[in-house]
DNA sequence: GAGACGATAGTGTGATCACAAAATGAAATC
DNA sequence: GATTTCATTTTGTGATCACACTATCGTCTC
């Protein structure tokens, strides 16, 4: 991936992350990674007291996660984790399945050798840590496999907005994981689609990752108890993690 | 479409809208009429000063419309209206291609008579002002249109999704506008859309508007000059209206 | 004319503050 | 127990400032 000259404000002058992308760095894994429940309020002062730093950093990376559909902003002015409804959550996998097979389309010409060899790696990591009833490394491992592919799809815009409706689904996700954890078949559709786009059959692999996008979203909006019990904010955890 | 409750902290506790809120709402229309040509600077106090508000406004908006991919940042951190590329501009329409059609479908069943009624207003205003010569109308009229089906589709991340992706590409159909002015049988395709609508058939409206798109994106990449000359930066637009 | 250098102006970032609004908790009332 | 009221705390917003970095411009040298 060539680098164009622009980015999203995230480095001062010397290469190094400003606090303003550290922050917005830390509060995304942290979303990503389940730290934050669903409904969980996120105070300026409070992030930024986790964060250790002071508020501006905080807010203007609440104010970004905000504004990429990461998190809802209550009437007050607060950020909120958002907490999915049904509805919302079947809508926001109607997109997903939109645009991800769009990005493997897309990444399907770009993707060179060296890309092969990752996606193989990260397939395998995922039957291990399926077999070791490792949720965590599991979500990393599919996570990693797809943004590998769509990395080379040549559009940050497609990007950005996957990225957003990962980040947005992201808890949910991690609320369920022991859910995903038992679906079956998994595996072999990477293993597939690793073929398939090897045979330059991108239209193929796009087809297996919308098929698989609807199977998970089908299980999801059948067994997930939207609108479970939620407790705690996660900021403790926040201002543990690097 | 109702009220969730929950919005972008864009009002006080009165329900007007902040200053935060009218910077963005103020830059965004700048953006959409072609206030700032492509690569036009945008500098916070600058901004600031055009808008008439303390530099915090004018800073959160134009973060926002970053994080929404309407503008760019510079590695100085500076934000800059984008200036597509040939390849870009394919891209987006590609991505537009997709979410568009799904949210026309989406919206389908939830279209009212109100909505239709609007609709053929908006469809006779383009064809009007087709005749006028009058190419903001045009493309005002394009868009509200659009909007209009796209609002009943249920998706908040959808709609700004799709926003996002008119906001970048703003300014150069506003630069192209006399060149879109010039296609033929562009308010054909807005009432037959509406025929279909009412009957109920939302995947051919879907594919009616894939088409559109598609028909104006060959046409642009054909006959755009991109990376043309650009000169001025709009500020002083922008301080002007309202 | 091209490039280097230095001075100056402009710029974004992060910190901090004040204020008004929202949230919270306790006490009183029904 | 449920609701209302009130006092207090918390919270987001907007303003302002200082600082370090970036951009610009003028001058000098080759």
């Amino acid at each position: 991936m060539k680098s164009s000259g622009i980015n999203s404000g995230q480095e001062d002058g010397s290469g190094e992350p400003n606090l303003n992308e550290q922050a917005y760095r830390r509060l995304r894994d942290a979303l990503i990674g389940g730290v934050f429940l669903p409904g969980a309020k996120l105070s300026i002062r409070k992030v930024a007291t986790a964060l250790g730093t002071s508020a501006m950093p905080a807010r203007t990376a609440l104010r970004r996660l905000a504004a990429e559909q990461a998190l809802d902003i209550l009437p007050s002015g607060s950020a909120v984790v958002p907490r999915l409804s049904r509805e919302a959550f079947g809508k926001l996998a109607a997109i997903r399945a939109e645009l991800e097979p769009l990005a493997v389309r897309m990444a399907a010409d770009n993707l060179a050798s060296l890309d092969f060899v990752r996606l193989t790696a990260l397939s395998d990591r995922q039957l291990r840590a399926l077999a070791d009833s490792d949720p965590e490394t599991v979500l990393a491992a599919d996570r990693d496999f797809l943004f590998t592919i769509y990395a080379a799809c040549g559009s940050s815009i497609l990007l950005q907005f996957i990225g957003s409706l990962w980040l947005r689904r992201s808890p949910l996700f991690w609320d369920a994981r022991w859910m995903i954890m038992s679906r079956a078949g998994l595996p072999h559709r990477h293993a597939a689609m690793i073929d398939l786009l090897r045979a330059g059959n991108g239209a193929g692999a796009a087809a297996t990752l919308r098929e698989e996008i609807e199977t998970a979203t089908a299980l999801l909006l059948e067994q997930y108890p939207f609108r479970g019990p939620q407790e705690g904010d996660g900021l403790a955890t926040l201002a543990q993690r690097p």
